[in-house]
Order: structure tokens, then sequence, then C-alpha cells
DNA sequence: ATCGGACTCGACAGGGTGTTGACTGGGGTC
DNA sequence: GACCCCAGTCAACACCCTGTCGAGTCCGAT
């Protein structure tokens, strides 16, 4: 699939490899200009030639850094996914101080990540039905974000905050991907939407009632 | 945008025009071709010579009957909307008799409408990305239902049977999205997903709760 | 000096889309 | 019967985009 591009680095890279050299800038102003294009118009309708070009190199020379127009695309989401794990943090580890605010503060950087990279998501949203590595890539940091709350649930049932129910991974998936499709429909501005403004909000009083059936969860007073 | 076709027919056809004749033929061989190999391969990888040639007509002929691939899913899309319509049917106005049952059935059908679908629809998700047209259609199919679903919730607020909380509308939206991304990721197979066979009662759970704080809604007795 | 790897691009092959213009065949009209 | 119009048809063309090949430059290490 990938290139025999030998990455010397410990990095795995989806451009060329690692290590210092002159091409390092060429690659980097591939991705800003990946970046900047996608700030103006949708994924589809930038060439690799408008890369090349903003990059100030021709169209074949692009293909000595990247294989293909997803994989540079891909190379900005590996910095988001990156970013998105490191969000969830250990938010979840600090439930029983204040459930609420502790939720509260996971969605609202699962929001704030994304949002801070708006474009780049919205563009692999849209690439996702055609391309199975942004798919499986997609896959593994909601997978990670699932687990995740699926160990806090059942955490929190364990210390009687919340009542038995639904398998804990079941409801995971179904509140994370509800956060996903809802985050989608606000930033893209695609149908019905929640106000930015609200979103944080009505994703967590969903989440509260699902997981607590009310939304003030008891707090565990630290002993 | 749509080229001037005039159709004489009182349906608004996404094809040539209304009227029998033997292009009807051609015309119902291209969808039912692109239906045939929307079950074996991904809507990007159908051309529009496979279109052509499965209807036995040559690639420039095609052009007589749509003006592009997207026209053909789209006209199949509009099948598909017309049926998830008719699916919500008078069901929330019967939320009375049994709350539980009625959302349960409305989710059912949701799932059974998009499931029998489930090639169209998907190749639609993923289009989605790169055509306004058919997120436009989704769109309004969408709203339709989260319209559906607020005024439900707000008859179950107003009888006393639902507490105060999230504006119904965003309510409503929550729910909904949770559910097209859900069902999206169980069909197709797609990161994270929920077992075919649980993703309706699973779905129903987190509606009961987010909108009763509990799943056992209180029935109205007959008067 | 010369070798090899990093880097570059002109030119080409291939596959897809959408359009043009010429052609056919049959149903109405005078 | 001569005609015409129009639905329907397709070979050929113009484009655009992707990906590859091969020939070339530049530079640091031997």
């Amino acid at each position: 699939m990938s290139p025999a591009r030998t990455p010397t680095g410990a990095a795995p890279s989806r451009g060329r490899r690692a290590g210092r050299s002159a091409g390092d800038d060429r690659e980097v102003a591939i991705l800003a200009t990946a970046e900047r294009l996608l700030r103006e118009r949708a994924f589809g309708d930038i060439s690799i030639d408008d890369l090349a070009r903003g990059a100030g190199i021709s169209r074949p020379t692009f293909y000595f850094y990247f294989p293909s127009k997803d994989a540079v695309l891909l190379t900005l989401l590996d910095r988001v996914t990156e970013e998105a794990d490191a969000a969830a943090g250990d938010v979840l580890d600090r439930l029983a101080e204040d459930p609420r605010a502790r939720w509260r503060e996971l969605i609202a950087r699962f929001h704030a990540t994304f949002g801070g990279h708006r474009d780049v998501v919205l563009a692999c949203a849209q690439v996702r039905g055609t391309n199975a590595e942004v798919r499986r890539l997609w896959a593994e940091v909601l997978e990670r974000w699932v687990r995740a709350v699926q160990a806090a649930i059942e955490l929190e049932r364990a210390r009687g905050a919340a009542p038995d129910g639904l398998p804990a991974r079941d409801l995971a998936i179904a509140l994370n991907s509800m956060n996903e499709r809802v985050w989608y429909a606000t930033f893209a501005g695609d149908g019905p939407a929640v106000a930015e403004r609200d979103v944080v909000d009505v994703l967590l009083d969903v989440w509260l009632t699902a997981i607590y059936r009310t939304t003030a969860p008891p707090v565990t007073p630290r002993g």
C-alpha cells in the first residue's frame, strides 16, 4: 500500500522519512498549503496540482513527498487524533469528585479539540466514505473514546453512583456516536443542528440522564 | 442546475420527463443497474459507463436519461425518503396509549426502513460529503423526523408524562443524530458499533431516559 | 573526480466526465 | 407518397485529473 519510503525516525511518518533535510521544508509547505486551501474550499475541489503549486513545486515532485492527496489529509488527521487522545486525559479518573463537572469537561474537550481543527475534521468526514485508511484511523480514535467512557460508566456503577442498565459498551458507543454526529452537524451547518453555544450542555444532559437517570449524579465525599 | 427536461407529469422526476415511451424502460434499467452494482461495490467505483452498459446503452445515451451519476443516486434516494416519511406515520399521535411501545415502534421503523435500502443509504452517506443536493435532501428528511419527535416530546411534557428539561428541539436533534450515526456504524461495519440485533433496544433506552428520566414512562388510561 | 542519494520536472499513459454533431426510425401532416 | 419532427442513439472529441517514467541537477562523502 504505502511505498517503500524508509522512515528512519521513531515516529511513523506518512510523508517521506524522518531526519532533517531540505525536503522537510517542502513537506511542511505542502501540509500548510493543504490547511490553507481547506479553509476556503472542499477537499474534493483541491487538486494535487493546487497543493504542489502552493508549495512551490511541480506535480511530479509532489509525489516525492506524498503518495497521494489523501496521504496529506491523513498526516493532518494524525495530528488531530494525537491531540484528541490527549484531550481525554485523566478527566474520567477523577469522576467521583464531581461527576457532572467531569463529564462536562470531557464533552467540552471533545468539542474544543475537533473544533480547533474543524476544516481538517470536516474534510476527513467527507472522504471517510471513499478512503478506508481515514475510516480506520477515525474508528481507532472513536474506539479509544468508547473504551474510556465504558470504563468510567462501569466504575460509576461499581461505586453505586449509577444504576445498572444497558451494557456499558453499548451505551458508550451510542453516546459517543451522538456527540460525533451532533458535532458534525453543528460545524458543517448541515441540516438540523444545535447552536454551537448550546451543544456541550445539550449533549451533557443526554449523557447524564442516560448514565445516571438524573442530571445531578451523587458526589462521593473525599474520605 | 438541472437541465431543461420538460417534465410533463405531476411528480417531479429526476430523470427525463413523465409520460410513457420507449425510453422509460431504459430509465428503469439504469436505476436497476445502479441498485445491483451498489450491492457489490462502492458508488465511487461505479462509472457512468458501467451504468450505461448495464442498461444496454452507450455512455452518451446515458446522459439523455440522467444529467449525472449523482442524479441516479438521488432518484434512488427519493424513493427511500418517501418511505421514510411514511414510516413515522401516526405512531407518535398514539403515544399516551403506551409510550414505551410507541417510541420503540418509531425507532424500529426508522431502522427497518433504512435497513431495507441499506445499499442506497450507505452510498448516499458516502457522497453526502461531496454532493450538496444529497446533503439537502437528507437534511430535509431528518428535519421532518426532528419536528415529529419535538412535537411528541412537547405533548408528553404537556400531559405531565415527561419532565421539563432541554429545549424539545435540541433534544430531538440529539436523539435523531444518535440514531443516524449508530445506525450507520452498525450497517457499514465501520468502527465501534452496536450489534444489529440490539440496536433498537439500546437506542430506545437512551431515548426514554433522556425524555422521561425513566425507561417506564407513565401511561394515561383511556377515559 | 566520482559516486550515490536527495530532489526536481517534462512528457506521457490512462481513465474518467461531459458535449457535439450526425444518424435512425417511426408517427403525424399535407 | 413526400415531408418533417422528435425521441432516441452513439462515435468522436475536448478536458481534466491522477500517477509514472526517465532524464536531469545538486551536493556531500569517499
